[in-house]
DNA sequence: CGACCTCCGTACGCTAGCGTATGGACGCCA
DNA sequence: TGGCGTCCATACGCTAGCGTACGGAGGTCG
């Protein structure tokens, strides 16, 4: 960690999104990433005005790498069965990604007024993408509404599992099949 | 909170299992939970040894209530069906229960040495009983424990959405209808 | 009534983290 | 080479929380 090189704002925000993954919002402390980047507080305070500053910032590339990206790579796909099936496919296997892991360490913190908003953006966004994908196979609104938000919490639920008991969780694309299947049966 | 009356060993567990519940691990505090109390930590260092004993009661107090209870609940119906929707619907309405909150708030310290085995066994706990009813229900044993990973995850993916964005949650029996629908069907 | 035990408040030292002030190292450019 | 702007380390005060020491209040029982 004895870096000697001059960093960057994206540096910084590299360093507390990992933190953020790890330990939630209390980890993103200015001291706690200064030091895991081998820097003090003197470099950080030049980059930002304040804590909430670095945290708003991590919140941000979350909200951009997590959803934006995942859609737009799913997205791709022209079929409509492949892609959801690819959607899940990443989604339930993402669990050794940051990502599902951000988004549980958010869980405690969710009244938090720079996180609210955030993650209110975010699952709207994808219970509307996901949606309109169980539209595109021909559900009513109703039932596409309903099938969007079990697959969301079933998404949720397995990443919540894969981080806290890993052991317990099911993976490969056996528990996948299973999903799809019954998400998509009439 | 300007209580006078003496504190039990019970009060504090309490005070600090509420307090678990709004802001996880962290808000387990011993000064935070006196005040709550209307105490110092005078009081609370009789009662306990440290933090960590708070904590620890806490962590058991929820394990026996949102696990054994419910589960000894539920198990008083002797239908199967009817007993997989009571659960479902106690499970999917628990949202502002503190328990399915608890549940979260653990996440981000699921690593945490009081917290893990907890997790663990609670995780374990639910999903045998789950598979078990699965299995009632005339599903072979690999096709029971599918179909209850993905009850449970939608359980725990529900009760998240519950607490972060409380306004994107489905609630009401048709949820529940839904759920059990393409969780039984064949 | 007095001795004792239970329970609790106050005061203290210690650590971690926030934010500020200040000086210095380093690169760039004339 | 000297000057200047950029980036960073050090030192400081402040607050919150942990754990300890100690004294005192209030019941209880002989």
């Amino acid at each position: 960690m004895a870096r000697r090189k001059r960093l960057t704002e994206q540096d910084w925000v590299a360093a507390g999104y990992a933190a953020l993954a790890e330990g939630g919002v209390v980890a993103v402390a200015v001291e706690p990433v200064a030091s895991r980047l081998g820097a003090t507080k003197g470099s950080f305070y030049w980059h930002f005005a304040c804590r909430d500053a670095l945290l708003g910032a991590c919140l941000a590339h979350w909200e951009r790498t997590d959803t934006d990206e995942i859609i737009a790579l799913v997205a791709a796909e022209s079929d409509v069965s492949t892609r959801l099936r690819t959607l899940l496919t990443v989604a339930l296997g993402a669990a050794h990604r940051a990502g599902g892991t951000v988004e549980l360490a958010l869980q405690p913190s969710a009244d938090h007024p720079l996180v609210a908003p955030v993650l209110r953006r975010v699952t709207q966004r994808r219970l509307d993408y996901l949606a309109a994908q169980f539209r595109a196979l021909g559900f009513t609104p109703d039932e596409a509404r309903q099938r969007s938000t079990l697959a969301y919490t079933a998404y949720l639920g397995h990443a919540q599992l894969a981080h806290a008991t890993p052991d317990l969780a099911p993976s490969g694309p056996a528990y996948v099949d299973t999903v799809v299947a019954r998400l998509t049966a009439r």
